[in-house]
DNA sequence: TTCTGTGAATGCGTTCACAGCC
DNA sequence: GGCTGTGAACGCATTCACAGAA
């Protein structure tokens, strides 16, 4: 398989298209996209985005989806929901492709951050060079320490927590993280949603509870790694068992 | 995501083989139980654990369903794949459950932990308290900075990275963390697959190329943002746009 | 009666396979 | 010939709804 080496962080590079707000067919077409398939228009985005970088101008379904790690049907579905910018033939042109793709997820818009939580995780969240590069600027940083109040990390000083609400509300923050012990998730929680927040990354070890129109997504290590234990522990409980069809032995176990 | 599940067949299970290996009926039902719900098991287990601290000793599915925020009827599905341990009329007993999804998922080894990379989030991850008490001791710290080679990081000594393959081995190391910057990330995976190691998290903005038998899961920061970016921007266009069923007004669109 | 456990129905996402255009 | 775009088929996951145990 084509060893695409996907580059990292890069500049977005934008043609003209300057911050318009969607026309009624995008916004037609947003409602539709599963959420699955908004996942993997992020990972072509980056892949895209690497190409340009390398000079590559057009690229056919089966090289994108060789370097995004997916098959080229599934990859061809998930562009058509965005509309038919391929030329058959041909393949895709990578700019147009990057464009679009930056139009329906929202890229062309400005989305300020807050981090809460300046701990471990969240110094390496604040000094992430992936976010501002991205259109994803972190405009504040909170945390419960006072002793860290007006110490600036990654360039933005940290304010307490207490000011959450009126400190989102003031630099419109539209996403929060939260990267906080589990104690305190749900309550700095409350406070970036009081403040308007409407979409939280959170790092916390809780279900959160919000309202229906706040939109949450989870990360949890905890269950990442747990997952991958249930797959050691399958693998070792199948080597241990029958072998079942073409199954190689020696602790490496081929074909699940 | 590269696994594929086998689809039907008539899985002879011999019992008793390893002594300390999971049991045939286990076995079986390990290879049964969607990736779905092994996630959210792992989230039950934490809720539960909980539980346990507060001294809750029986709860429903109602109770349990709605402290994980899912509903009722999907955690008891996802509970009759690891078996029926619930008393009708009643509910569940706290520890019995505990107990069964630790043995599923695998918890009841200890999976070495080796983490490359670090930064601002290797630091993080060395430091994380939740693996060692989940039965994930960190194993082995590697970086490719001789200036840290020695430098104990959370009470480990960090390793460089050209002895992956040896101290891993070593180690006997069962998962793989990468959080090192994109470039470097399919080199180190490379590494920890000649290692041995057979389960990878990667944090680095790449997609990885590993062989069949490698389970990789990936979080990725970037693509999370992009994902909450789209739903801001479908809302801002919901709300611009045509109301279509019920939806709210002012700034605070319903129903995502 | 209460609440679990689970077949059946439904919905969603993925894959197939080929029509359509270059 | 090559490659995209997409309806249709398929398989997996979620939800429903009720039978059955305490």
């Amino acid at each position: 398989m084509a060893a695409q080496r996907g580059e990292g962080d890069g500049v977005v590079t934008r043609p003209g298209e300057t911050g318009t707000e969607a026309p009624a067919d995008v916004r037609e077409r947003a409602r539709a996209i599963p959420e699955a398939a908004v996942a993997r228009l992020a990972v072509y985005l980056r892949v895209l985005s690497g190409m340009v970088e390398q000079g590559v101008t057009t690229i056919s379904s089966e090289e994108l989806a060789g370097a995004a790690g997916v098959n080229s049907a599934k990859l061809r579905k998930d562009l058509s929901y965005i509309g038919s910018y391929g030329t058959r033939g041909v393949g895709y042109d990578v700019e147009v492709l990057v464009s679009h793709i930056e139009r329906i997820l929202g890229l062309t818009r400005k989305h300020s951050v807050a981090v809460v939580g300046i701990g471990n995780l969240g110094h390496a969240l604040a000094n992430y060079g992936g976010f501002p590069s991205r259109g994803f600027p972190v405009a504040a940083l909170f945390d419960i320490d006072p002793d860290l109040t007006g110490v600036p990390v990654g360039g933005i000083p940290v304010n307490h927590i207490d000011d959450i609400t009126t400190v989102c509300a003031e630099r419109e923050v539209s996403i929060g993280v939260i990267a906080t012990p589990p104690q305190a998730a749900q309550a700095v929680c409350d406070r970036l949603v009081s403040a308007g927040v409407q979409c939280i990354l959170n790092f916390a070890p809780v279900v959160l509870q919000v309202p229906d129109y706040v939109e949450v997504r989870k990360v949890d290590l905890a269950v990442e790694m747990q997952i991958l234990s249930f797959h050691v522990a399958r693998r070792a409980d199948e080597a241990a068992g029958d072998v079942v069809n073409g199954i190689g032995v020696d602790g490496v176990v081929i074909r699940p």
